[in-house]
DNA sequence: ACGACATCCAAGGAATACTTATGGCATGAC
DNA sequence: GTCATGCCATAAGTATTCCTTGGATGTCGT
C-alpha cells in the first residue's frame, strides 16, 4: 500500500513465470515448493486478483500476471545493472578520484603517480586540483576532492575538518637556496650552518611556511630578516638569483625547477615537513582511491623518507 | 551476488538518500536509526565499498551510492507502476475478458450482458467469441477464453475439461415449432402432447442437440423419425416453415429469431436445457472477469427460471 | 490402478529484521 | 568551558518473517 509491489515477492513471481510452474521455480531457487506457494499466495491476496491459473501441468499467467511480470523483469534488470556497475567500480574499469595536491607535489610526484594509476586501471578517471594544504581541506570537506596530498612543517599542527584523516607518507627536507654569489655557496654540496646567514635578508611566503623558517631561526638564535614574500618556488629562485636574498626550499620544490642561478646546500638539524594524504574517513573505502593512494605511495616511496607510517613499519 | 543487489535494502538506501540522513530516513520510515543502519551497512558490506560519507550533519553519497541511487529510483518507479496497473484492473480501468458463448446465446443475452458490462466498465476489452459448449470448453482449457456461457440438456453431463468450474445460471425451455399449416398449430398457444407427433417426420441438429429430442420422444414412447439435420435455428426453422418437418428449439434461439411462417407450442413435461457460466477455476479471482459474470447474471436473471443455483438461494 | 507430478494447507523451527541500550563525535547555545 | 542537541555506530535481545516439514487432493501417463 504505502510503496509498490513487494520486490521480494516480485522476483518470486518472476521466477514462477520463467519456470512455468511453482515448483520448478522453487527447484531454480533451491527452495521447496511450499515457499515459492506461499510468496505467490501474498502476492495475489495484495493484488486482489489471481495472478495465474494453476493448471495439471504447472501454471499460466493471468492478464495481471503477464503485466506484473513486465515489470519484473525490468526491476531484475536494473538490480543486474546496480551489481554489475558496483562490480565495474570495484574493479576499477571505471570510478573518478578528484585529487588535490600542493605545487610542488602536483608538480612532481603526483603527475608520475597518476600516470601510474592510469597505466595500472585506465578505465579510472583521475582529475587533480591544485591546492594549499588549507584549501585542500575545505575541498574535501566540501566534497569537492576525494584525496589530498598535503604537507605540515615540524612542529605544525594541521587544523584539519573534523572527519578527514591524516596518513604521513614521507617527509620533505628543507633545503637552503643561495645566490651562486653568496660567500657561502661554495663548491662543493657542503653544509651550511643557518647561524651564518643571520645578517642575510630572506624569502618566505604565506604565514603557514614561513613559521618553519622562523622556528628554525629560533633555534639558530636569530630572528630572519623577511624582506620579500612568496610562496612561489619559481619567484623565489628569481629573487635569489638576483642576490635579494636567501631562503629555505623544499627538496620537492627544487625537483620541480631549479633556477641556474642558485645554489642549494643542506643544512644540519633543520627539520623536515611531513607529506599526508588526506581525505574523508570513509573513503579509503573507495577502491578508485584506494588505488590513487597506493599509487601515490609507489611513487613516493623511492623519493621521501619513510615518515612513521604504520603500514611501512 | 547471485542476483543483484538486494531490492528491499535498495529501497531503504534511496530513502537515506532522499533524506540526506540514515536518522531522517528513519523517521520517514517509522523505524529506529539503528535499523536503517544496518540495512546500510549490509548494502556497503556487499557493494564492496563505501555508499555514503557520514558528515556530521548527515551523510553525503559517494560516486557508488550516486550510482545506485539512480537504479533504486528506477526500481522504485517499476514498483510503483506495477502497482498501479493492477490497481487499474482492480477498479476495472483496465483489463480483458473473452468471453465465448453458443451461437442462441451469443445472439440474445449475450450481446445485452457485454454491452451492460462496457457501460458499467468502459475501460474493460470485452471480446466474444461464439463456439458450441465443447469448442468453449476447450477454448477455455487452452487460456484462449476466460469464461464461456455453455448448456446441457437434461440428463446430460457436460464433460468439461478439469479444472473449469461450471455454474448453472438459469433454465432455457425447449419449445416446439411446426408449420402454421400443422393439425397441432390450432390458435391459443395450447399445449402441445409429444405422442400427437409420433408420425411426424423431425428436424435435429448435432448427436448432443438431437439427444434432448430422443429422450423425449423416447419418454414420449416412440422415435422420432429424423429427416433433416442442423443445428441452426433459422435453418430449422426455414424447413418447418415450409412442411418439412417439425423440431424442439430452445426460447434463446425463437427470441434470437422466429421465422414467420412457424408455429411455437409448449410441450408439457419437457425438461429444459440448463445454462452454465464456465470458467477456470481461478478466473472468477479476476475482476473483469467476475464483472463480467455479474453483467451475465443480471442479463439473464429476467429472462431465464432459476436453475439451483446457491448465489440465487 | 498405481506412481509421478503439481498443487494447497497447517504447524514448527530457523534466519532475518527491528528494537533497546549505550557510546563517540561535532555543532551550537549559555 | 560546559551542557544540550543531533547524527552515527555497535552489541545484544526480541519478534517477525521466512522456509521447511509433513500431511492431503487432483490430474496425467503407464
Amino acid at each position: 500500500m504505502t510503496h509498490g509491489m513487494d520486490p521480494h515477492r516480485l522476483l518470486v513471481f518472476r521466477e514462477i513465470a520463467h519456470a512455468g510452474s511453482i515448483a520448478g521455480a522453487a527447484r531454480a531457487l533451491g527452495w521447496t515448493q511450499p515457499a515459492v506457494s506461499q510468496h505467490l499466495r501474498h502476492l495475489e491476496r495484495r493484488a486482489g486478483m489471481a495472478l495465474v491459473l494453476r493448471l495439471p501441468r504447472g501454471v499460466r499467467l493471468t492478464e495481471a500476471g503477464r503485466l506484473l511480470l513486465g515489470h519484473a523483469d525490468a526491476v531484475a534488470a536494473r538490480l543486474q545493472a546496480a551489481a554489475d556497475d558496483l562490480d565495474a567500480l570495484a574493479q576499477l574499469r571505471e570510478g573518478t578520484v578528484r585529487l588535490a595536491a600542493f605545487p610542488s607535489a602536483s608538480a612532481t610526484v603526483v603527475p608520475a603517480a597518476m600516470d601510474l594509476l592510469l597505466r595500472r586501471h585506465p578505465g579510472v578517471d583521475v582529475r587533480l586540483r591544485e591546492a594549499e594544504p588549507p584549501e585542500a581541506s575545505d575541498l574535501l570537506a566540501a566534497g569537492e576532492a576525494d584525496l589530498a596530498v598535503t604537507f605540515a612543517h615540524a612542529g605544525q599542527e594541521p587544523d584539519d575538518h573534523p572527519g578527514l584523516v591524516r596518513t604521513p607518507v614521507g617527509e620533505d627536507p628543507l633545503l637552503l637556496v643561495l645566490p651562486r654569489s653568496h660567500p657561502q655557496a661554495v663548491p662543493g654540496d657542503r653544509p651550511v650552518d643557518l647561524r651564518s646567514l643571520a645578517a642575510d635578508g630572506w624569502i618566505a611566503g604565506c604565514e603557514r611556511c614561513a613559521a618553519g623558517l622562523r622556528r628554525a631561526c629560533e633555534e639558530a638564535g636569530f630572528v630572519p630578516d623577511v624582506r620579500h614574500g612568496t610562496d612561489d618556488y619559481v619567484v623565489t629562485q628569481a629573487l635569489i638569483a638576483r642576490g635579494l636574498g636567501v631562503g629555505l626550499l623544499p627538496r620537492l620544490a627544487l625537483d620541480a625547477f631549479t633556477a641556474p642561478g642558485v645554489a642549494v646546500r643542506p643544512v644540519p638539524g633543520l627539520r623536515p615537513r611531513t607529506l599526508y594524504l588526506t581525505h574523508p574517513r570513509e573513503t579509503d573505502q573507495i577502491p578508485a582511491v584506494r588505488a590513487a593512494v597506493q599509487a601515490l605511495r609507489d611513487v613516493l616511496a623511492p623519493r621521501v623518507r619513510a615518515a612513521g607510517d604504520p603500514d611501512h613499519g
